[in-house]
RNA sequence: GCGCCUGUAGCUCAGGGGAUAGAGCGCUGGCCUCCGGAGCCAGGUGCGCAGGUUCGAUUCCUGCCAGGCGCACCA
């Protein structure tokens, strides 16, 4: 559109074209006018109309453009616009949504990163649902995306967990054994500890107390980890690096950084530890690099880790942390402004933790007390998709209430299925048709402009939407985005099945129809896709 | 006490500087000679409180209140 007012290019306000909530306001409004009425000194509606005048809409599908409300101009389109999308979604097939924002950049998203001192529970499952979610978007939106899961394999808790195997050893050989305070009391270590024992017996009672744990550890960790990529690859999680902890300690970067602050200036010691000069860059409090033992810390080893992330040629790193962790962020991204790293390409997202809920009363999830509803229950409790359906259908700032009893009870009437239902229904309609010796039809040979209905336009509409849903979902890392247009688009299809039919004798309209349905299954699937979800056939 | 997140319908949550704030669940009625009724159609109440910025605030800012999570030589 061109505006010839007497007002320069630069001097137009930041204007907003919007699609109403109103249907009877048009398809498209601007507030334009009501930007510019103060530095008019005129009245927005009078604004309006001189613009309106003024519109150059040529070439346009606009039929008619008018002054609304306070003085907004709304513009109405051929209702038949919209209908243009569908022979571009059957040719992209999956492609259709596909954008390029991302130019290819380099992303790194690591999320779930749970230790491996037992099963993940509904905190680790919901960092995967969104981390796994966000990585697909990204991916979709043009971004060159590696997933990775970061193995905390090193430090306290692994030596609490050798303390607990060790315990549970000797228990269950009849030895009078503790669990320490600190330690991991689950039910997990014992199976695991009985399968230990079937394969070296007695042989470490008599080692000395560092070898056993060794032992066990080396035997607890594999077969932990060998658990935890099993539950999530049942999740539809998937990595493409699985980062080891002690490999930074093994390569020596962990001491490479401490060196590199020391030299830097940016570290001090007291009372024997060493501290890094996190209140310089902002963060609330400093923060130990080295324990007095010479152990270094996790924080330690984190900064490691990110600063070969940057040396892998990632100019994004995204992490997916748990409300717990927030503390860490400003300490972790003050000690990579110290050496030199741009703070900025790094973005934690953080995610409010999940609270369970079963029999009406709050179940209090901790590994140490064995008390915990783990990711493999809830996959088989409520079914995968439901479970990550329902970790990514809100968006990570909510504190997400999960009533065990609920899903549990509802799972038939969870949305996933209503979606899901909306697309095995088309296939349905597939189906039906080949029995009756008919196929789908082609582009070229179907009169799209038969498809006048309200339900059949409004369908239409939503699905020429899809590319810049992905869009803004990318960009707000917020998949929740994207189940949320899902249900809406279900929710059309669903309408307009209820009003019309597909498969008639009318075949001019009928393969209209079925070009429509088509182009709605392949929004659906791209869809369910980005957020793991399955497209099934029939349910 | 300090920091982060949240407060929208009975419940669980979307939305968001503008014209009549949405969905699901639950509740009440309708709709199958018909491609899958796990569906469709209709019906109700709501932006925690108080200031501020603005032509306009539920949205932005400040304070307060309420809840969650942090504030380790744990991770």
């Amino acid at each position: 559109m061109r505006f010839s007012a007497t007002k320069t290019v630069a001097e137009i306000p930041d204007f907003g074209l919007e699609v109403p909530r109103e249907k009877e306001h048009g398809d498209f409004a601007t507030n334009l006018a009501l930007l510019l009425a103060q530095a008019f000194k005129m009245s927005p509606r009078k604004i309006a109309e001189i613009i309106k005048a003024e519109l150059d809409l040529k070439g346009l599908p606009v039929i008619k453009a008018e002054v609304a409300g306070p003085g907004f101009i709304n513009f109405y389109l051929d209702p038949t616009w919209a209908l243009g999308v569908i022979p571009e979604i059957i040719e992209q097939g999956a492609d259709y949504g596909l954008v390029n924002i991302g130019n290819k950049e380099k992303v790194q998203v690591e999320y779930v990163s749970a230790n491996p001192t037992g099963l993940l529970h509904m905190g680790n499952a919901r960092g995967a649902a969104l981390g796994d979610s966000m990585a697909s978007l990204l991916d979709f939106a043009g971004y060159e995306v590696t997933r990775e899961f970061y193995i905390n394999d090193a430090g306290t808790q692994i030596e609490n967990l050798g303390k607990s195997l060790a315990a549970r050893y000797f228990q269950l050989l009849g030895f009078e054994a503790e669990i320490p305070e600190e330690g991991y009391h689950g039910e997990d270590l014992v199976d695991l500890t009985k399968k230990f024992i079937i394969l070296y017996q007695g042989r470490y009672l008599k080692e000395n107390a560092s070898i056993r744990e060794e032992a066990l550890v080396k035997y607890a960790l594999n077969e932990m980890m060998a658990a935890i990529k099993k539950t999530l690859a049942e999740f539809g999680v998937h990595y493409d690096v699985w980062f080891s902890e002690t490999s930074l300690y093994a390569g020596g970067s962990v001491n490479e950084v401490i060196e590199h602050l020391k030299e830097k200036g940016f570290v001090y010691e007291h009372e024997g530890a060493l501290w890094f000069k996190a209140q310089e860059f902002g963060a609330k409090q400093d923060e130990v690099l080295v324990r007095a033992s010479g152990v270094p810390t996790y924080f330690a080893a984190d900064i490691a880790y990110h600063v070969n992330k940057f040396r892998r040629g990632f100019t994004r790193i995204i992490n997916v942390w748990g409300a717990d962790h927030h503390g860490h962020v400003a300490r972790l991204k003050g000690a990579l402004a110290a050496l030199g790293y741009n703070p900025e390409a790094v973005q934690v997202v953080i995610m409010q933790l999940v609270r369970l809920y079963q029999g009406g009363e709050i179940v209090r999830m901790s590994k140490r007390t064995g008390k915990f509803v783990s990711l493999e229950d809830l996959i088989e409790e409520v079914g995968r998709d439901a479970a990550r359906y329902f970790f990514v259908m809100r968006s990570a700032d909510s504190h997400l209430d999960f009533d065990l009893d609920l899903a549990r009870e509802q799972s038939v009437k969870n949305p996933v299925y209503y979606i899901q239902y909306a697309y095995a229904r088309i296939c349905s309609l597939k189906k039906v048709l080949a029995e009756q010796g008919r196929s789908m039809p082609r582009l070229d040979q179907t009169d799209l402009t038969l498809l006048t209905q309200e339900a059949e336009l409004a369908l239409a509409r939503r699905l020429a939407d899809f590319p810049e849903e992905v869009t803004r979902a990318a960009q707000n890392l917020a998949p929740h985005q994207i189940a949320t247009y899902l249900h809406e688009v279900a929710g059309l299809l669903h309408a307009f099945y209820n009003h019309h039919r597909v498969i008639t004798d009318d075949f001019a309209l009928s393969n209209s129809r079925l070009l429509l349905v088509e182009a709605t299954r392949i929004v659906l699937a791209n869809a369910l896709k980005l957020l793991g979800l399955r497209a099934p056939e029939r349910m």
